[in-house]
DNA sequence: GCTAAAGCTTACCATTGTGGGAAGGTCAAC
DNA sequence: GTTGACCTTCCCACAATGGTAAGCTTTAGC
């Protein structure tokens, strides 16, 4: 017999809080929960399980739509690999111009920041370089 | 004589949309544009300069506030530099924060991927580390 | 000088994922 | 039987941006 858990136990057990495992049932990536007679939430194994698929998959940077595509495949025992792969892959190239972006903006704020005496005068090339006219 | 602007022509001299722009106002880093009789907001060269400084500093991912600051110090002949090297080297530190826990999340999903066959078969690490019980 | 198009105004809605709080019902322990 | 912990729904907020709609103004063409 399956063993059942509020909601407050859930967010324990899977590291999710409450209110996002509300939200969760809300963008339907969770399957409503079964209720207690007085309406409170139930979770059994299986859920707690997806809760946690949901956590790691958050945890690597995938968005709510791509985990519901992944939860899908996971839940469809005819999936094709390729398919996840190409989930993956995608995701990941994402992640690699967002890495991009943000080392353009360290270095150039890296050499700002070094020519920038960072003393008790007012001149400052960071202020200079963002209050020049023209261009980018 | 100053030559003011309407708008739409600060938008495209500055590069920021008059959405924006008009947003910029409302929370207050851009100071109440004046207007014609008719209520059109006019801009002139200063404004103008101040946009490109806005646009500017979002390209280098300061947010809205940390850009409030940096145009008080911009404005304010009696800025100390350190204090604008002392915000720029703090938001140094968030991007590469941002950056280890993208490479953290790259260098996972990269193995995972690397495991996965990507063919017609449903086998898939992916899946499988996303579903393991426990844990992370 | 009229009309149509382009430009401006405000106001509201949506996004993404998360948290906070209020008002009220429920359950368990003492 | 009361209290405290837990649950419910509903609404608000964030940060920065885009979209849309209804309505006024300005400009360009004829």
């Amino acid at each position: 017999m399956e063993k059942l858990v509020t909601i407050g136990k859930a967010s324990i057990l899977t590291g999710v809080s409450a209110k996002m495992i509300r939200y969760y049932e809300e963008i339907g990536v969770l399957k409503e929960a079964s209720r207690t007679d007085a309406g409170y939430r139930l979770y059994n194994q299986a859920q707690l399980q997806q809760l946690g698929f949901i956590r790691r998959a958050r945890n690597l940077g995938f968005s709510m739509t791509e985990i519901q595509s992944l939860l899908k495949f996971w839940l469809d025992t005819d999936r094709e690999s390729r398919d996840v792969k190409q989930l993956a892959l995608s995701h990941l190239q994402e992640i690699n111009e967002k890495i991009l972006e943000l080392e353009q903006m360290k270095e150039v704020l890296q050499k700002l920041a070094d020519k920038c005496d960072g003393n008790d005068t007012p001149d400052c090339p960071i202020l200079e370089d963002l209050a020049q006219f023209s261009s980018n």
